[in-house]
DNA sequence: CTAATCGAATTTTTT
DNA sequence: ATTCGATTAG
């Protein structure tokens, strides 16, 4: 037997298409892969098969995801498919990828070997410093929306020198002198934003002939995970590293690209196969999560997109239950009727998931399942290393590890309050601006120059020996050990405990649960050269501590989250006309990706799909009449059952205004069930009964009144 | 310098 | 409704 057939093993329980793709000869290729059509396998065994071929060694390879998630599961895969763990392999997300690039040629990219890396919010935080520096105008032009442009030219690989300005107006100037000044900051203070990290290796990799030719006789097999959320950054990029020699390996679903809001270019996977001559195009279409019923509604929304290569996904499985259709009175109906079928369906809660558009959605719901006792879990929101309180913490490690940073020293100059106000820091920064130094520099100077007055100068310095005693003790604590200190020494969790007893208590806990997270790091990571900074990088690389506990809980997510995941049983909420297709689409004209939403939130489900939408729900407080989204209108209707939910016949509330005289045909407000008309009464005075029809042609609902019913 | 108060803005989110 | 930020009063 040889080397071959024995990879032949890894093709046996691979459908006809995977098999081509996995064994495809050493050419381009692009997969077409639908949902559930088992990309990640293709992948992972295409890597197996290429190893086990002796078609490449494991450090030829390299395989590019855009999660971390995404990234662990394909190291994992491989390591079981194989049986061992190929060493020299690198897998990574392509921002991992490009950090651990800059890692090893900091001195090329003209970086400190202690740069750090700044989370969109700390970019954020940097541009408006700068905003209020240059004395521009931001009612103008919104910080948010100049992070937005600084991005956006990075994406195009635009330096705030060359950049091709589409206008010329106000704004946009502003904008761009905003961006050079934030180019020099984060050179000086060694920051390097997310979009950084690739445009830097970007142009390392350009600009350096033998480094360039270096990489690309390295990788000779090159694959790329959810190719179609690649942006222009992104593709140039992977085209400079891949070279004229590297194999790629492409796999991606133009129907489920969703976020072109944040850059990515549909047009790259259709691209691909003009740039790259000779590329094998496979497409998955078989399905094996879901049933034919949810396939066939699937297919039936997607194909009213235009701009699309085309795939229609089919499967072997079962005719499976039609999709089933509730439409609500309002959102906490809505949330009652979910919350109600789960309970119905049996107490294995962690095969439902209720998606829905926007994360504020989420409370309703939340509230209605606390209501009923049922566990449950929210995924999205705040991240264990995006807390403040993290962030404090690591910024005092980051400006003992390099001081020069900037964006750590005003993130803690004055937290906890040590009465260094504005009066105190605008000097040291005008200072450090004069001179073209740090503010942690600046500082220095200024008190040495007996540059600050009275209390000032008493804090000021009390304060730079403490990071200087930090900065000592880098040298000879453990990274947890050092954390530890610094919690104890820093005064934070007293200065949180005061602002807020409750909320302090859990900052705390979080503290304690760093020292546990960094001491988890020094276990996995013992041989690392620089702890310190991995970890750092670690922590904004991979903001996710998500202990994804497997317990038995109703997941919640927006259906962006939700991308890459499948459930048993999917209740859709929210389909209604504004929010689902949302409102900024429906204004930027980009129907075509709310759909492709819905195409992802549709085929997560393997047996059951719900599907909900509520006539009438709060919006920033307001209440808010809505149609039925178009998307259910665009599912065949013999697909789909009409359910009716009777949750509440007798609603009993107390009597607001008990002399009230309800006259027969009275429109009301009720906050749960929203408007309608008194049908009926009985009584009169406190014990009033009446029946009001909240919807024309449903069940009416007897009402014991009112105090929450509004007469309109 | 800090605390309180008022007003504006509010899709989706990874890295 | 709720949150975040800027302005204003202590």
């Amino acid at each position: 037997m040889n080397i071959c057939d024995d990879a032949s093993l890894l093709l046996n329980d691979l459908n006809t298409a995977q098999r081509e793709a996995v064994a495809a000869p050493e050419t381009h290729v692009l997969v077409l892969a639908g949902a559930g059509s088992g990309k990640t396998r293709v992948l992972v065994h295409r890597i197996a098969w290429l190893l086990q071929c002796q078609l490449a060694r494991a450090n030829h390879i390299l395989a590019v995801t855009f999660t971390n998630r995404a990234a662990n599961e394909m190291r994992d895969r491989i390591q079981k498919l194989l049986g061992y763990n190929p060493s020299g392999l690198l897998t990574g997300t392509f921002h991992g990828i490009a950090y651990y690039l800059l890692r090893q040629h900091w001195q090329l990219a003209q970086l400190p070997e202690t740069f750090q890396i700044l989370d969109s919010d700390e970019q954020l935080r940097l541009i408006k410093r700068i905003i209020k520096e240059a004395k521009i105008d931001d009612k103008v032009f919104s910080p948010k929306k100049i992070q937005q442009f600084i991005n956006a030219c990075k994406e195009k690989a635009q330096r705030a020198q060359s950049v091709v300005l589409m206008s010329t107006d106000r704004e946009t100037q502003a904008a761009l002198t905003v961006y050079q000044f934030y180019e020099q900051t984060c050179q000086q203070s060694g920051l390097v934003d997310f979009t950084e990290l690739l445009l830097k290796t970007y142009e390392l990799l350009r600009d350096d002939e033998s480094l360039r030719k270096h990489y690309q006789t390295r990788f000779k097999h090159i694959l790329v995970d959810e190719f179609q959320d690649t942006n222009y950054l992104q593709y140039e990029w992977l085209k400079l590293i891949a070279g004229p020699a590297a194999k790629l390996f492409i796999v991606g679903d133009d129907d489920q690209s969703i976020y072109s809001w944040r850059g990515a270019r549909i047009e790259n996977i259709q691209l691909l196969p003009v740039e790259f001559k000779e590329t094998l195009l496979i497409r998955l279409e078989q399905n094996y999560r879901s049933t034919k019923m949810i396939l066939t509604a699937a297919n039936a929304v997607i194909r009213n997109n235009k701009n699309r290569l085309g795939k229609e996904l089919w499967t072997n499985g079962t005719e499976g239950d039609p999709l089933f259709l509730y439409k609500a009175h309002n959102e906490i109906n809505e949330a009652e009727f979910i919350v109600h079928k789960i309970k119905l369906l049996g107490k294995d809660y962690h095969n439902n998931a209720i998606l829905y558009r926007t994360s504020s959605q989420s409370r309703v719901l939340e509230e209605a399942l606390i209501d009923q006792q049922i566990p449950y879990r929210i995924y999205g929101g705040m991240r264990f290393y995006e807390r403040a309180e993290i962030k404090d913490v690591l910024a005092y490690l980051r400006l003992a590890v390099y001081s020069d940073d900037d964006a750590a020293f005003e993130r803690i100059i004055n937290t906890p309050k040590r009465g260094i106000g504005e009066r105190t820091i605008e000097p040291i920064r005008a200072l450090a601006r004069q001179q073209g130094i740090s503010l942690w520099r600046a500082s220095r100077l200024l008190l040495a120059d007996n540059g600050f007055k009275g209390r000032a100068a008493k804090t000021i310095t009390e304060f730079l020996h403490y990071i200087e005693s930090l900065i000592e003790q880098t040298h000879t604590l453990l990274l947890s050990d050092l954390i530890k200190k610094i919690i104890e020494t820093c005064g934070l969790p007293d200065f949180y405990l005061k602002d807020n007893k409750e909320e302090g208590q859990r900052r705390i806990e979080n503290l304690a649960e760093l020292i546990s997270a960094a001491r988890q790091f020094e276990i996995f990571n013992r041989d690392e050269e620089k702890p310190i900074l991995t970890f750092l990088a670690h922590a904004t690389l991979d903001a996710n501590n998500d202990n994804a506990n497997e317990t038995n809980h109703v997941q919640l997510m927006t259906l962006h989250l939700a991308k890459g995941l499948e459930f048993k049983r999917v209740f859709l909420c929210g389909l209604e006309e504004g929010l689902f297709p949302h409102q900024n689409s429906l204004d930027e004209g980009n129907v075509e990706e709310e759909r492709r939403l819905c195409y992802v939130g549709i085929t997560r489900a393997r047996e059951q799909l719900y599907l909900s939408h509520a006539e009438t729900r709060y919006y920033y407080g307001e209440r808010s009449y809505s149609r039925a989204s178009r998307f259910i209108r665009e599912i065949p209707a013999e697909l789909i059952d009409h359910i009716r939910f009777n949750n509440a016949p007798n609603y009993q509330a107390n009597v607001k205004n008990k002399n009230e005289k309800f006259a027969i045909g009275t429109p009301v407000l009720h906050h749960k069930f929203g408007r309608g008309i008194i049908v009926d009464k009985e009584g009169q005075g406190e014990f009033t009964r009446i029946q009001v029809d909240f919807s024309e042609n449903d069940c009416k609902w007897i009402i014991l009144a009112y105090s929450d019913i509004e007469l309109l």
